[in-house]
DNA sequence: AACGGCGCCAACCGCCACCGC
DNA sequence: CGCGGTGGCGGTTGGCGCCGT
């Protein structure tokens, strides 16, 4: 089986685009418009290629204002913080950087900014958080990998909200109290090395990581997973004279609330509540699992699959075939 | 100077959704 | 409602250039 091709393959140029052709599509498309089929287009221009080749470099490369060159850390931020909500939409995420494409996204993504975090990412973990047990790191990775990787197949079937520029919890040593955080690029952490990610004001979100080894002052200690949407406060402030506290809480769907406090003195150390193992211990050998094995395990994952509150809801990709399923996607031309 | 490895990025490929008939 | 054509998307590839040996 099979589909027509979109072109005739044996009568179509391919590889790279001499300026002489990209000048007559430039000229063509300026003087008349893309006429609303890309497959006509290149006959009517005299260009010898496919209609689809003829978008793709409009799009990316001659449409006008498109922007080329260094990404800034502010389009870094955007960038990290949309890769983990929606995961790889570089489309979606092309359209909150003007003058970007998503080609141009999802190569710095997949060249240079995955490898940046990843590298900072696994030169914050500590040895003595390489204990954690397989289910949980299972759990979160593939919580991790469904949302984030189209491949795997889960979608957002809504509209996704609008996403504020998402900021990260600062670690605790950091003398991030009293100032809103301002997250750098080299704050931010992806992937299997993922810790937190944190707005900076109420709000509604997703976390994906967990803590670990949360002491109390009776010596117990928990161990908190989180892969889930919630509601969440997050505030900075001051307690008098040099000390400074912090807190933040979490809404869970099923309405339990978790609130996190943290106190640190101003000369001599500090006192946390709570500890926060923000470092986060995740295999960095890729794991494989068939789509009932992912299934399984998500199930496990308590309140995951069920975000209609947050008008947010994930698709079973057996149905979707794996890409395109983005349903709130609007047409670019 | 030659060669190999690697990174980058433009372009291609294949799939799916949408739309018109 | 079904079908075919087209647009759009994300993953992958291939070629080029740079750099180290």
């Amino acid at each position: 089986m099979g589909r027509a091709p979109c072109c005739d393959k044996a009568n179509v140029k391919k590889g790279p685009w001499s300026p002489e052709e990209d000048s007559k599509l430039k000229e063509f498309i300026e003087k008349n418009g893309t006429g609303g089929n890309w497959i006509a287009l290149p006959h009517k221009a005299g260009l010898k290629r496919c209609g689809k080749s003829c978008r793709l470099r409009w799009l990316n490369y001659l449409r006008p204002n498109i922007k080329h060159g260094e990404f800034s850390d502010d389009e870094d931020r955007i960038i990290c913080g949309l890769f983990a909500s929606i995961g790889s939409r570089w489309s979606i995420i092309a359209a909150q950087l003007p003058g970007r494409t998503d080609n141009d996204i999802k190569n710095y993504w997949n060249t240079k900014l995955k490898k940046k975090l990843l590298g900072i990412a696994s030169s914050q973990r500590k040895p003595h958080q390489q204990q954690q047990q397989q289910q949980e790191q299972l759990q979160q990775q593939l919580l991790f990998q469904s949302l984030s990787s189209s491949s795997q197949g889960k979608y957002y079937t809504s509209p996704v909200p609008p996403l504020p520029v998402l900021k990260s919890l600062p670690p605790i040593s950091q003398d991030a109290f009293g100032t809103v955080p301002t997250t750098t690029s080299s704050t931010l952490l992806q992937g299997p090395s993922y810790q937190y990610q944190m707005m900076k004001e109420s709000g509604h979100m997703i976390v994906f990581g967990s803590e670990q080894s949360c002491s109390s002052s009776d010596g117990s200690s928990t161990q908190i997973s989180y892969g889930k949407e919630m509601d969440y406060n997050y505030n900075i402030g001051r307690a008098g004279g040099a000390e400074q506290m912090g807190f933040e809480s979490y809404l869970f769907p099923a309405g339990i609330e978790e609130t996190h406090r943290w106190l640190l003195g101003g000369g001599g150390g500090g006192q946390v509540e709570r500890d926060y193992g923000l470092s986060r211990l995740w295999e960095e050998a890729p794991l494989e699992y068939n789509y009932e094995e992912i299934k399984q395990l998500l199930g496990s994952i308590h309140g995951y699959t069920n975000n209609n509150d947050h008008n947010l809801s994930l698709d079973d990709p057996s149905g979707s075939g794996g890409r395109g399923s983005f349903k709130s996607q609007g047409r670019v031309m």
